[in-house]
DNA sequence: AAAGCTACCCGCCAAT
DNA sequence: TGATTGGCGGGTAGCT
């Protein structure tokens, strides 16, 4: 992970903290993670840092992670280029966050390829360097050996999908409950994966949007495996290989952002609400709502409410 | 809150 | 031979 003077703190650290928790079954690390700069120190916005690596240590990474910088005006480093360029030519793998971007475009990186970056800086990058088709409306844009992502939360999911792609999804799942990934994309890794070409393209695609479509049905297995065309000992494979759950796991996290939304407009009772979301009754819902959410579903209703109270 | 029971999950193995 | 699938069974999480 690299570091220089105006580096935007949490494109630093997001980076470090999801590589640094990864482990795999056994316990062990996969990830050596080593934050890298030209000089000892650098200043942040709001702290300064102490940095451990040089950027020599630039041509031992397997994977070099370009954080947002704070100023698109300042001018960077050439140094810092430099070790980018080289890092690309040898063929280590390349991502940027956030305005992180435009360090990498200034390397050449991203000449032809397709890239995001701040949704407020895209216009910006797309003037500077024209030969980009810059696509501000997704997270990543994985080309392989070049990764960039939008503003600062992308980073997450950046590096939840580096890390999927390395290890797994099991991991990768692993890894998000242990950073506390927020549950719209943790749960819901409908939006968050359908999004994704490669999961898109395999069967779970098609069967995790009927699931959605009748969330209020009572899902067995079996009808999801039947309605699927594979066996249910496949179907369960398939969660755990390409969501990183189980079936049952993933359709209560479905269930619950679902009775989220209708906590938040529509004022019925709990137990019509459990009925809608497809919960045999409201004390399964209250359940599942107190280990997703953390409280109950009235005291959410109170504090999210924002619909039109019908008498 | 307790208890019975269903169905889920996953390791294992044979079959494809 | 290696990869994938589907069935089996036991241990149990979760529903009634």
């Amino acid at each position: 992970v690299l570091a220089f003077d105006g580096v935007v703190l949490g494109d630093l650290s997001t980076p470090c903290e999801v590589f640094g928790r990864v482990r795999r079954p056994d316990g062990s690390r996969p990830y050596d993670v080593r934050v890298c700069s030209a000089r000892p120190t650098v200043a942040s916005r709001h702290v300064g840092l102490r940095v451990p690596e040089r950027l020599g240590f630039v041509s031992r990474a397997q994977t070099v992670v370009v954080p947002g910088i704070e100023d698109l005006q300042h001018p960077v480093p050439g140094e810092l280029l430099a070790a980018i360029r080289s890092a690309v030519n040898r063929g280590a793998r390349v991502a940027s966050v956030c305005s992180g971007a435009f360090v990498l475009a200034q390397t050449g990186a991203l000449d032809g390829l397709r890239a995001t970056t701040h949704w407020m800086g895209a216009d910006e990058l797309a003037r500077r360097h024209p030969s980009i088709a810059v696509d501000p409306n997704v997270l990543y844009v994985d080309n392989g050996q070049i990764v960039t992502s939008a503003g600062a939360t992308a980073a997450f999911d950046l590096c939840l999908h580096l890390v999927r792609t390395d290890m797994g999804a099991a991991v990768a799942a692993d890894v998000a409950r242990a950073v506390v990934m927020p549950l719209e994309r943790m749960g819901g890794q409908a939006q968050f994966i359908v999004r994704d070409v490669a999961v898109e393209q395999t069967s779970l695609g098609s069967v995790l949007m009927w699931i959605e479509a009748h969330l209020d049905r009572d899902l067995s297995l079996h009808e999801m495996a039947r309605h699927a065309g594979m066996s249910t000992r496949t179907l369960s494979r398939r969660f755990r290989d390409q969501l990183g759950t189980t079936p049952a796991q993933w359709i209560a996290a479905a269930r619950i952002r679902r009775a989220r939304s209708l906590l938040e407009t529509m004022d019925t009772s709990v137990e019509d609400v459990a009925t809608r979301c497809g919960f045999g009754s409201a004390t399964v819902l209250r359940q599942h709502f107190a280990a997703l959410v953390g409280t109950t579903p009235l005291a959410y209703r109170r504090a999210f409410w924002h619909g039109a109270r019908t008498p």
